[in-house]
DNA sequence: ACTGATGCGATATAACATAACATATGGCAT
DNA sequence: ATGCCATATGTTATGTTATATCGCATCAGT
């Protein structure tokens, strides 16, 4: 079962290296590094986890050896933050643009990204009546997951 | 021009005491005060900013007292917090229940609350889809003001 | 070689938030 | 009146998250 994952894991990082190449960002050992450990937690990372994290194959971590490089994996959108957590997940749908919208438990910690295309326009809409141009967006619906409603039933 | 708003501030004051007290809570004078500073403030105010507001007039304060004042205070929905900002303001739109949407502008820092229905009705459905209920929803859209759009015609 | 851009090292500090325990107050049952 | 509980706040300390700034190395273009 790990190695499945880890094949998975190494798929996304030589995709993640490549959109890198087309959009003329660098992928370096760094990043490609905090990327791995990103994808490798089992839910969103905090900085100081990723550091800790880091640390082990990276001697001199520290602080801003991993918000440079969460700052690069989110302008390549690579990586989403979370905005009520302060911490970081992998973007479940690399490779096109758009409106990330999360459903965090509160019960369990899952973090589920979504993309619902009618939110999206309506946000959109609104903005537009406005006058606003929207360059970034935080969609966080916290709650209670599905799993954790349903009374363990069984 | 300043005696009007003064006057604002105070029905405002006025009215979330009374919301309190149809809601079994208790808006003491600490709590009246924090939210005096958050409505009296240009924009958004951070913690730190308020404490250091609410030291003059209350010696001892220190964090703890505007994180409870606060939290309190978002607990009656009297006030929201800006995520993106770490930071507060007043609910425009206090006594119904809503779904907060913030327009916040890059350039002059003007942040807006909205409420699109639209927006609100299309994430409860996509949330109800996946089997979640939300309890607290962000929705944070960052970008530029219709005012810093157009380049200071006159 | 010079220059500018980028990536990263390294140190320090700023900004944001909470834990834990103490004290005060008021309502209420005995 | 006394004891008890709940709530609000005081108090001290600490934990957590994020940035500023300066320096060095590398590399591409000139
Ligand atoms: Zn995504
Ligand atoms: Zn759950
Ligand atoms: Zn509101
Ligand atoms: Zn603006």
């Amino acid at each position: 079962m790990g190695a499945k994952r880890r094949r998975r894991v190494m798929a996304q990082l030589d995709q993640a290296a490549q959109a890198c190449v087309r959009a003329g960002a660098q992928m370096t050992d760094l990043r490609r590094t905090v990327l791995r450990l990103i994808l490798e937690a089992e839910g969103p990372a905090t900085a100081y986890e990723l550091l800790d994290r880091l640390k082990r194959t990276r001697k001199g971590a520290v602080p801003p050896t991993v918000y440079r490089a969460l700052d690069f994996l989110m302008a390549q959108r690579l990586v989403h933050k979370l905005e009520r957590l302060n911490a970081f997940v992998p973007c479940a749908e690399t490779g096109h643009q758009h409106m990330a919208q999360f459903l965090i438990c509160r019960e369990c910690g899952t973090v589920a990204e979504i993309e619902d295309r009618a939110a999206a326009r309506a946000l959109e809409h609104a903005a537009g009546r406005e006058g606003f141009q929207p360059r970034h967006t935080v969609i966080e619906l916290e709650g209670t997951c599905a799993a954790c409603s349903h009374p363990a039933s069984g």
